[in-house]
RNA sequence: CGCGGGGUAGAGCAGCUGGUAGCUCGUCGGGCUCAUAACCCGGAGGUCGUUGGUUCAAAUCCUUCCCCCGCAACCA
């Protein structure tokens, strides 16, 4: 098996936010990728144990594309044709009939003209019919709730061919034998999972290897990888993937974690305040795999000293000392079983096929359930057969050592399954129980009486200290507060333009006759305004994120009027309020301009 | 009627191929003393968002409405 991931660095956004950082793309996606907290620093910060890790821009990768793509026109599935649509000459920019505001361009509010674009098509249309039974049947894509979205939003409204070049933008893979396109890059970044194993290239030869491979994404892109995806595959005439799974998101309050929340958790902090193994644990344990999970400090530590401090790290601790107290942390060999032992050694013995169904199913959460029910039993255990009382007596020094061997096997058994959560953390804990070489592996996973009947342990370190949560949400509130220090971000000025350009235009002060906010809308309010005219002029705004209707009626605002009218969700408006704006902790923080009231309506600026 | 997810003990969640409502934390009481004030046992606490229906039986199926969250739309 190879563990792959890697970063898909291409398209117009990349570009656009390259130029707006005043980078090259390359060197804007170099900083994201390899830079100092960057993606590459994250998985190792998180012991990642990924095999490869490939960018959609590595050499490699970029022609191996080249080749595909050309493999798929050559078999006719890409074709050339005519991107129809509106074209904004200003702008050079086209638009989608959807996309027009009132017929006209949405970027300037210019008028756009018919145009066609030579662009290239995917027979996205010729591979709706396999590709939704691919979905309907058989457990292609999990979990299957995302099955039935796939189907109703994409799949019956039925699947157009997908526009798979673009000559709008330069960063992504160019079309070889068509100068001016580069590759969609969607079928750029889905195909790194075949190039990545020498897919059309001669960088790795494993891809006969390995292939087919499970793919495991966020819920935001199953889309692309459980329509798109297949469809090419089916074109270039590869196998499927046996799985994509869709996982979800970590989230916050029942929200959307974003910087302009303010709400991002730092893993680099977290990790340094609990430890790597903590937080993966945390991660996997507590939130079921493909639905979104809700992130909190409180959940986390408490996670931390039930699991793995009372629960786990306790049994360790307590089991090792026992050993070394009675023994000399030398078991001797002779045994002496008694009935109490056959449920906990039976599950020692049945743990791990329990934990590997759900493994199998992705279920992660529920895979990790069966191991702390071992190890709860384990503790259990301990109070039945009361090891203490049994030290006291010479004559039981068999059953003692018998009780001692059984907690250290249902801990190596445990530990095994435990490794992919928290390898570093079951290392030494191996150390500490004296388990090494083939007892750690799986393949002992599900048996009794691995270790050597004289087994010593050595009691090591604390494995997992347990966290005074009073004490330690104050600490991360306190970094949290340091970190968030606000900071305001103002834009440059912007380039000089004369008095004439700036005399075009007419801005004016305005009462608000009434105001209401657009049904459906999140952001829209509607405004009727006095704009000293007469007739009252109807102006759409989108700050109901700062401001209630009720409050602005009456107030003394300023608009400009001779901008182009224009529709917003189905309603006209002619003109824009003025608002003060800035950026505080990446939050958009919006003023309307508001004049003393004794400021008559129409009343110009100049 | 744009699409989808969700509303179950104080908190966070499971159950949803119908048959006396479970788990973790918290809380209350008991036990033990090997252990990281930990471990073990027991109790209290829910008319499973709302309306109507199907059924001998519904958290679980159908229906009405309300609320939350994503996506989409929308922000000049």
């Amino acid at each position: 098996m190879k563990f792959l991931t890697g970063t898909d660095e291409h398209g117009q956004k990349i570009e656009e936010k390259a130029k707006a950082a005043g980078k090259t793309p390359q060197e804007f996606v170099d900083n994201i990728v390899c830079g100092a907290g960057g993606i590459q620093d994250l998985w190792k910060l998180m012991n990642i144990s990924n095999d490869r890790f490939i960018r959609t821009t590595d050499d490699y990768h970029v022609a191996a594309i080249q080749r595909i793509f050309k493999k798929m026109y050559e078999n006719g599935d890409i074709y050339k044709g005519a991107y129809k649509g509106k074209y904004c000459t200003p702008c050079e920019s086209f638009w989608t009939e959807s996309q027009l505001k009132d017929g006209m361009c949405p970027d300037c509010g210019r008028p756009v003209h018919d145009a066609e674009e030579e662009a290239y098509f995917f027979r996205l249309s010729k591979y709706a019919k396999p590709v939704q039974e691919l979905l309907e049947t058989g457990t292609f894509l999990e979990p299957a709730s995302r099955v039935n979205e796939m189907i109703n939003n994409f799949i019956k409204p039925g699947l157009e061919d997908l526009c798979v070049s673009r000559t709008s933008f330069t960063w992504g893979v160019p079309v070889d034998f068509d100068p001016g396109h580069v590759v969609y890059v969607w079928v750029d970044a889905l195909f790194n999972y075949a190039t990545a194993l020498g897919y059309m290239n001669d960088r790795y030869d494993d891809f006969t290897k390995y292939w087919p491979p499970v793919n495991i994404v966020g819920k935001e892109i199953v889309r692309f990888h459980s329509i798109i995806w297949p469809a090419m595959l089916m074109s270039v005439g590869e196998p499927l993937p046996k799985k994509v799974y869709g996982h979800g998101w970590l989230v916050i309050d029942g929200g959307k974690m974003s910087k302009s929340k303010g709400n991002v958790v730092d893993p680099y902090l977290l990790a340094d305040k609990f430890g790597v193994d903590a937080l993966r644990f945390f991660l996997l344990r507590t939130f079921p795999f493909g639905s979104d999970g809700n992130f909190s400090n409180e959940l986390l530590i408490s996670t931390i000293n039930t699991d793995l401090a009372n629960d786990l790290g306790n049994l360790v601790s307590r089991t090792t000392a026992m050993v070394e107290k009675y023994f000399g942390g030398k078991l001797i060999p002779e045994r002496e079983s008694e009935p109490v032992d056959d449920e906990l050694v039976g599950l020692i013995q049945s743990t791990g096929a329990k934990y590997a169904a759900q493994m199998d199913a992705f279920q992660l959460h529920l895979a990790l359930e069966e191991v702390f029910k071992l190890i709860q039993r384990a503790n259990k255990y301990i109070d039945e057969t009361m090891p203490w009382a049994l030290a006291k007596d010479e004559g039981k020094k068999a059953r003692l050592a018998t009780v001692m061997y059984n907690l250290l096997e249902a801990l190596r058994v445990a530990l095994v399954m435990l490794t992919p959560f928290i390898p570093d953390s079951c290392a030494k804990a191996f150390a500490q129980i004296g388990a090494e070489g083939e007892a750690v592996t799986w393949d002992k996973a599900e048996s009794y009486g691995v270790l050597p009947a004289d087994v010593a342990v050595h009691k090591g370190e604390t494995l997992f200290p347990r966290i005074d949560t009073q004490k330690m949400l104050d600490e991360l509130d306190k970094l949290h507060q340091q970190a968030n220090a606000p900071k305001v971000k103002l834009n440059p000025v912007l380039p000089d333009v004369t008095i004439d350009e700036f005399a075009k235009c007419d801005m004016r002060v305005c009462k608000v006759l009434a105001c209401e906010a657009v049904k459906k809308s999140e952001k829209l309010l509607k405004f009727q305004l006095d704009d000293g005219s007469g007739t009252p002029r109807q102006i759409l705004s989108g700050i109901h994120k700062f401001y209630e209707p009720e409050e602005l009626v009456g107030k003394t605002v300023v608009a400009i009027l001779n901008l182009p009218p224009r529709k917003m969700m189905g309603l006209m408006s002619n003109g824009m309020l003025l608002s003060a704006v800035r950026e505080v902790d990446g939050k958009e923080e919006l003023h309307l301009l508001m004049l003393d009231d004794s400021v008559p309506a129409g009343a110009q600026l100049c």
